[in-house]
Formats: structure tokens, C-alpha cells, sequence
DNA sequence: GACATTAGTCACAAAAAGTGACTAATTCGC
DNA sequence: GCGAATTAGTCACTTTTTGTGACTAATGTC
């Protein structure tokens, strides 16, 4: 089941599982049985029926038994050097696992960011667009409330900002804008979290607002 | 050549190249050459030693005989009904091309946005996709200015803007966010295009900035 | 020369964002 | 029981950015 599908499938599904693993990104990696091999991402060949989209949560169930909270496709990956007879390319995908439902089935783990194992060339092209693509689409999909449990404080959703966008956010700025966008609902409990003041406990409750109209942006392009 | 690729190649590579015909978005469409072909996207099938970049940028030289100024993959995209055994997926791009400069080979034209002929499912997502790709580049990547000539005043850049946004811009606002971001530099001419007073030319010259640092826009995800 | 037309600028108001300091409620060590 | 440490939550102030209408400037048309 480890080998690429060379003649019998055009292309593989290959996908980026990402999880806040304390304080750290992490992704799962699989590799075969033998321990000489090369941890790679988890895939799957296309198969009858399916659309890229159920592809790539199948194999997310597959890999933790469930699928991620929001998935993305970030496109096509080939190689120059390869024959063009086995031309074969990866449809990747990107999605986010809360980290406390997923376990791992056999043969998968998971691996801080910031210490992966070798991979193939075009697997570390996927997973720097991978972690590229979450932090664009954070401001445009509420991917991180949903990384959190149904119920969490606002400390623990900056934290997840910050993890996500690699940077400090400021506390008062943070709560401002999530108060202008009406994002988020209290509700009537609080956690006590051991040391310091208990925090209440917020859920994410969008209500419908007009979005403001903006102009052009230039300072993204800031060479 | 019209037919698509079946066993010999597991997919294609579609480019929807946009251009600005006058005041309109239009896109490059070819069809066969009986009358009763649907039109489609220009496309190649992949070969030996060509990345995918370089196909995309190859199928633009064989339809206007030069590259865009801007190509950018846009994904996979398949079909959940086919039959797995001639499981195909196109792979698609979305290039930007000055529309002075770029003639069309025999068998290709330029069709406005707003008034395309029927097209497959498939392709049709894929249009859209590319109209929301170049919106979403716009703020991102300097491609508005290589649209047009080398030199341009501000309200043809304006006016470009507007044309790629779909929607109109504050003259003042653009101007002073234009100029907060050292991205254009004056030149010495002026150009006076008939009625009003004669504009000054620009050309694109990015001065080096440091890039501010934002916080969260949760702006974006009202619902 | 009056006027229409396009280019370019200004000044003010409103909104949004950065920031440090403050208050509140809890646990821990003693 | 009490003060220090710790985390939550808010405030007030400043600075920056943005929306906007009105203004001046330079040209062609009649």
C-alpha cells in the first residue's frame, strides 16, 4: 500500500494534516512498515466516484478516524525531471484537526513543524504552500474558533491566532476586533484554570453584519 | 488537437488568460474547426521536461504568442461522475495579458466576461475560480501595473484597478495610499489625451519598505 | 471668454489600530 | 489570614488609516 501508483493511477492525493499540538503546528506523517523508509505525507489514488474533495477526507479518515474541521485544495505538484511516461502528479490538500479528538491509526504521527524529517523535494514544496495557505485564509474562514473545543475562553483562541499566524498579538487590540465582527457569544460558565482569575467561556456565534467596503491595499506590496 | 487527451495523458493543463479589452475583463476561448464545437479554454496536454508553469506559459504562447505578465496556478479540478479508468483532471492556471500587445492565432478570441458562450461544467468553475484569483492576487502582487504600457498616468491605473475589483475607487484614497507605498515614480512627460487637463506619466519603480505589521482582521468573516 | 472636462490636491471627519496601564478574581506560599 | 504571583478583562489615550467632498489647475470646445 506504500508504493506510488505508477501506471495503474495518473495521480495521487496527497494531504497536509495540520493540529495545534500545544504550543506548537504539527503535521502527521506515515511511512511504511520497514523503518529504513522515508516518512512522506498520507495519500490516497483517486477512485471511482469520488470528487478531489472526498479524496482527500477519506484520507484524512483513514489517517485519524475523522475529518478535518476545513480543507483546502492548494493545487497541483509536479516534477520537471521525472519521464514524461510516469508523469505523475500530486493533488494536494491542506486540512486542520483539533488535536484532542484525532488519534493517530497505526503508522501515522505526528510531527512539530518546526522539526520535520526529511521529505521528498515535492513534499516540503506542498507543506510550505500548506502552512502558507492557512495563514491567508485565517482571515477569511474562521478555521481557528473552530480548531477549539465547541466552548473556549478568548485567551486560548488568541493563542490559536498566534500560533497559526507565527506572531504576539495584543490583547485589547485582539478583543476589540473580535467584538466588532461579532464573532463570538458568551455563555454563562467559566473555567478556572488553576493560578489567576477564571475566564469566561465564549462560543462561536456569527451574526450576520454588513461587511465594511474597503479600497485598495498597497502595503502587501511593499518589495 | 481538439480532442482531449484519454489514455496517453492523465490530464490537462487549462489557462484561462484574462486580459482588459477597453472597459471590460475579456478571456481567451478556441474552438475546433467545425462550427458546431463548443468553445473552451486553451489547453496542452503535458510533456516531456516541462514543468506545469512552463506548459501553462507554453499553451499562452501558442494562442497570443507571448507569455502573461502573470500566471499563477489556480488547482486541480476533476468530475465526481466519470468512471475512474479515464479518471482525468485538468489542471488550470489563470494568466494576466496586456491586451494592446497580445494577437490571437487563428482559432482563438477574446470573449467578454460578462456575455461568455456555453461552457462545460468544468470550465465554468474554473473561470471563477480565476476572476477570484486575480481579485484575491491584486492586493498582493503587482500585477495591475503590468497591464499596462511601461509608462501610464493614475487614472489609467485607476481605471484598471476598478476593472479587475468589479467595483469603483475614491479618487483621493487611491492616490494617497498609492503614494504611502513609494511604488510608482513620476516620469518628466505628460500626455493630454484631447478634452482636460494633461496628466503626468508614471512608471512602476517599487522603492524598498519596510511592511507594516497588522494585527487579526476578523472584517472579513462577517457572515 | 464661458463652460465642459479631466487631473491633481487639500482638509476635515470618522473609523480603526497600537499601546500601556489599570482593575478583578483567583491560587500559592507562608 | 495575608500578600505576592498569575491570569482575565477593560479603559483611555494616541496614532494611523480611510472615506469623502470640495477645492484648484490645465486643457479643449463652442
Amino acid at each position: 500500500m506504500r508504493e506510488r501508483p505508477s501506471r495503474t493511477s495518473p495521480y495521487s492525493i496527497d494531504v497536509v494534516l495540520v493540529t495545534a499540538m500545544g504550543n506548537e503546528l504539527a503535521i502527521l506523517l506515515t511511512r511504511g512498515s520497514t523503518e529504513r523508509e522515508r516518512w512522506a505525507l498520507p495519500w490516497r489514488a483517486p477512485q471511482a466516484g469520488e470528487t478531489l474533495e472526498t479524496a482527500a477526507g477519506r484520507v484524512a479518515e483513514d489517517a485519524l478516524g475523522e475529518r478535518p474541521i476545513w480543507t483546502e485544495q492548494i493545487g497541483a505538484f509536479g516534477d520537471a525531471k521525472r519521464h514524461p511516461s510516469d508523469s505523475e502528479i500530486s493533488v494536494a490538500f491542506v486540512g486542520l484537526v483539533p488535536h484532542e479528538t484525532a488519534s493517530p491509526s497505526a503508522g501515522y504521527t505526528w510531527f512539530p513543524m518546526r522539526d520535520l524529517p526529511p521529505l521528498s523535494p515535492r513534499q516540503r514544496a506542498i507543506v510550505e504552500v500548506a502552512t502558507r495557505t492557512i495563514q491567508g485564509r485565517l482571515d477569511h474562514a474562521p478555521i481557528a474558533f473552530r480548531l477549539l473545543p465547541s466552548t473556549f475562553t478568548l485567551s486560548e483562541l488568541q493563542q490559536v491566532y498566534e500560533l497559526l499566524l507565527g506572531k504576539r498579538l495584543h490583547k485589547a487590540s485582539f478583543r476589540r476586533a473580535l467584538q466588532a465582527a461579532w464573532l463570538v457569544e458568551p455563555t454563562d460558565e467559566m473555567r478556572s484554570e488553576g493560578r489567576g482569575r477564571p475566564a469566561q467561556l465564549f462560543r462561536y456565534a456569527p451574526k450576520k453584519r454588513r461587511r465594511p467596503h474597503r479600497g485598495v491595499r498597497f502595503d502587501f506590496l511593499y518589495p
